[in-house]
DNA sequence: AGCATATTCAACCAAATGGTTGACCATCCC
DNA sequence: GGGATGGTCAACCATTTGGTTGAATATGCT
């Protein structure tokens, strides 16, 4: 009953699980890989993973004892999709892109 | 010291604000008509304009006795551009587009 | 079997969210 | 001035969120 974009858009709107998702589109990683940057609890991470992955951004597969985390990119279509109905602006900016990336995938709120 | 970003997601997290969005995205309107089509109080109403406006996704101004909101969709870019980072996916997809304007915009949380 | 590693679960907590109602300003009109 | 209209503010409430810690579970290693 609730929308898809609900869930998404919320599992965006945290600093932390932005993060993630920039070191996932990397690679995929063991969720005590994931963890290992933040100045936060494993079971903290472990939540904000469960958040990702009801949101469908990520999945999860355990793989021995371990399991990897890997990006989902096909439910951020839909937000995106979402949000080109509010573009009077170009959908592919690739300089503006460039710029974000700096600032938020290389720069995310991790610790020092 | 919040990225901006946390924000934005989280505005676009709620379904009345995003069906507030789509009904901005015709035309501007004062917050009385904005409440209208919803089953929910003025200040409620009043409260998501404010979280729209704190992420700059509108600006509303005091025209005599009634406020004007208006969509401000560069807010939106932001978030896009950030998204698209994300995306092995064509990021211009106007069927796509046009099949989410028809489930999202015009068949948003409204009441019947 | 026994221990270390990887991850989640459960209970708890503080703060934020989304809604309500009633009072309060501001503006227009008579 | 006085009343109706447009909107916000303040206090309150229930639920959700984002974190903690400690116990539990599952797997791998020797």
């Amino acid at each position: 009953m609730t929308n898809p974009l609900d869930t998404i858009f919320a599992a965006l709107a945290d600093p932390t699980r932005r993060a993630i998702l920039g070191m996932l589109l990397e690679d995929d990683m063991a969720v005590t890989d994931v963890a290992e940057p933040f100045a936060m609890s494993l079971a903290a991470i472990s939540k904000h993973l469960a958040v990702l992955s009801d949101a469908g951004l990520i999945s999860r597969e355990r793989r021995g004892r371990v399991i990897w985390c890997k990006l989902e990119p096909d439910a951020l279509r839909d937000a995106s999709v979402w949000m080109q109905g509010f573009g009077q602006y170009a959908p592919l900016d690739l300089d503006a892109l460039e710029r974000f990336l700096e600032h938020e995938l290389s720069d995310p709120n991790l610790p020092d």
